[in-house]
RNA sequence: GGCCCCGUCGUCUAGCGGCCUAGGACUCUGGCUUCUCAAGCCAGCUACGAGGGUUCGAAUCCCUUCGGGGCUACCA
């Protein structure tokens, strides 16, 4: 049922955790198809299950969605003509539906208590039958409902599920039929008058002129459910949203994604400093491809080139190593002062510097030498750390590497060659160590190089050794120099 | 169990009946470059789950089978 009406595209998740991996890529696609088709990007949040999710979460959302750099045309802070945009805001509006529901006898009251539900659940799964609410409370004869009331029993409301079968396009899976044999009369309204999702999500999408409905393929099978409650609203059949079910995202285990685990966590993404537009393009490249061979895309060239047509049907493993290799590509692209920003709170966090005029002034000074050096940038801190350090000392683990006599007799000869030095930069500084120890001392160029680096930096993996030393300054590369030859 | 979805290199994918002795990217291996580590460059390994059809011709269409996943809640 192809339509006409201008494109409005929601991303409604239920926040009962951070936004993860899965989430996010859903996200993605939805506002990339929004933004293609010139339509309207609506964020929703479904928080009808008061339990499990709370407001810490939803902030978390918002927070998450506008870091990516996914920005909503309605919805919440925004506002919008549909709102609200909080399920919890509009508890009244599906409270009027069910009870027109009701009385249209599209819906009934449900007395069953959760114990006598899953008894019988038992009993089907133990008879072989499909399992499934089997309409006992459709039709209620005037003593039983006496007799429930007079227990003080307080109803569901159940939709009926008519004979039949539901059939409908999935934008990506093609033609998908439903036997109603196989969709049991669903809930509504819990006992307390509350409403569940499948009520809520129909209800907002009709209401908010939702017209395509791209989410994840594990609310495929409750998509007949959210036609039953269309056509009870009375929607006429144009005005359905299109279904498009995306394929999961899976972890490397080959299972879901699930929440509540560090490692799916956007947050925790963030915090270990990937760039969200790494993030948009190896999302995008999960159940998504541009349709040639680039790889490299930012979130304007998706918004561009993003189509239903060309998303997978087949769920996809997720791969840090690659998200890893496109955050180092994305990292090696940006300006100085743009690296500059984004790593400085990494820098500041991890306490390696204070935040400091001239500190800052030394780290910009350090990041071109290291920008091709990293794949995210948590790993900045540990790489410049031996520029602001108060009490120098070399990793104990890299000691031996230094302590054996031809290294000592290196360390001595560079530190001679450095002290009469009259311009201390990185080219003098090269010139001087090769003259010394290449040419003087006939050594291998890493020979002669390693041992230096290890006394000056700390490490025997390091930045540029002559550009550290350059930065580091002459009085601290000298007195490293002489600590290690003490040692 | 039932219903539904899915199945190309280890991973993400291109492919929509002949251009495929299956292309790209990540990973991995080897090499070059080189002050370490990276980056860069070159080369290599590895795939159409299986079996039947349809067709002159199938990764591409059909069937079966096997495998994976989802749903089967007063969760979403």
């Amino acid at each position: 049922m192809p339509n006409n009406r201008p494109v409005r595209v929601r991303f409604a998740p239920s926040p009962t955790g951070d936004l993860h991996v899965g989430n996010i890529r859903t996200a993605l696609f939805d506002w990339a198809y929004a933004r293609h088709t010139g339509g309207t990007f609506i964020f929703r949040i479904e928080d009808t299950d008061r339990e499990r999710v709370t407001d810490e979460y939803i902030a978390a959302a918002l927070d998450t969605l506008r870091w990516l750099g996914l920005t909503w045309d309605e919805g919440p802070e925004v506002g919008g003509l549909y709102g609200p945009y909080l399920q919890s805001q509009r508890l009244d509006i599906y409270a009027e539906w069910a009870q027109k529901f009701l009385d249209q006898g599209d819906a009934y009251y449900c007395y069953c208590s959760a114990e006598e539900l899953e008894a019988r659940r038992e009993a089907q799964r133990a008879a072989n039958v499909a399992p499934g609410y089997d309409g006992k409370c459709r039709s209620l004869s005037e003593a039983e409902l006496a007799d429930f009331l007079s227990q003080g029993r307080k109803p569901v409301v159940r939709m009926r599920m008519p004979d039949g079968e539901t059939t409908f396009t999935d934008l990506i899976r093609g033609e998908v039929t439903f036997d109603h044999n196989f969709v049991p009369d669903f809930v509504l309204v819990r006992a307390d008058g509350s409403p569940l999702y499948t009520l809520a999500v129909a209800v907002d999408d009709v209401m908010m002129k939702v017209t395509h409905v791209l989410r994840g393929e594990d609310l495929l099978s409750s998509t007949p459910r959210q036609i039953r409650v269309y056509q009870a609203m009375g929607v006429a059949l144009e005005d359905y949203p299109d279904f498009a079910h995306l394929p999961f995202v899976m972890g490397q285990d080959n299972a879901k994604l699930s929440k509540r685990n560090g490692e799916v966590s956007i947050a925790w993404y963030r915090d270990a400093g990937y760039l969200p537009e790494a993030i948009c393009n190896y999302l995008a490249l999960l159940g998504w491809s541009p349709g040639d061979d680039r790889e490299d895309v930012s979130r304007e060239e998706i918004a561009q080139l993003f189509t239903v047509e060309r998303v997978h049907s087949s769920p996809a493993r997720f791969d840090m190593k690659k998200l890893e290799a496109i955050n180092g590509d994305k990292i090696r692209a940006l300006d100085l002062d743009d690296f500059l920003n984004r790593t400085l709170p990494f820098l500041t966090r991890s306490g390696v510097i204070a935040g400091t005029d001239s500190e800052i002034e030394l780290v910009k000074l350090a990041l071109p030498i290291i920008q091709e050096r990293i794949a995210n940038l948590a790993e900045v801190p540990a790489m410049l750390k031996f520029l602001f350090v108060s009490e120098f000392s070399v990793d104990p683990e890299e000691l031996p590497r230094i302590s054996d006599e031809q290294s000592q007799a290196v360390l001595k000869s560079a530190h001679q060659a450095l002290i009469g030095l009259n311009e201390w930069t990185h080219e003098a500084i090269e010139a001087a160590l090769r003259s010394a120890l290449i040419e003087g001392l006939s050594l291998k160029p890493r020979i002669a190089f390693g041992g230096v680096r290890i006394a000056v930096t700390g490490s025997h993996i390091s930045p540029p050794l002559f550009e550290s030393m350059e930065l580091l300054g002459r009085d601290k590369s000298l007195a490293r120099l002489e600590l290690a030859v003490q040692s």
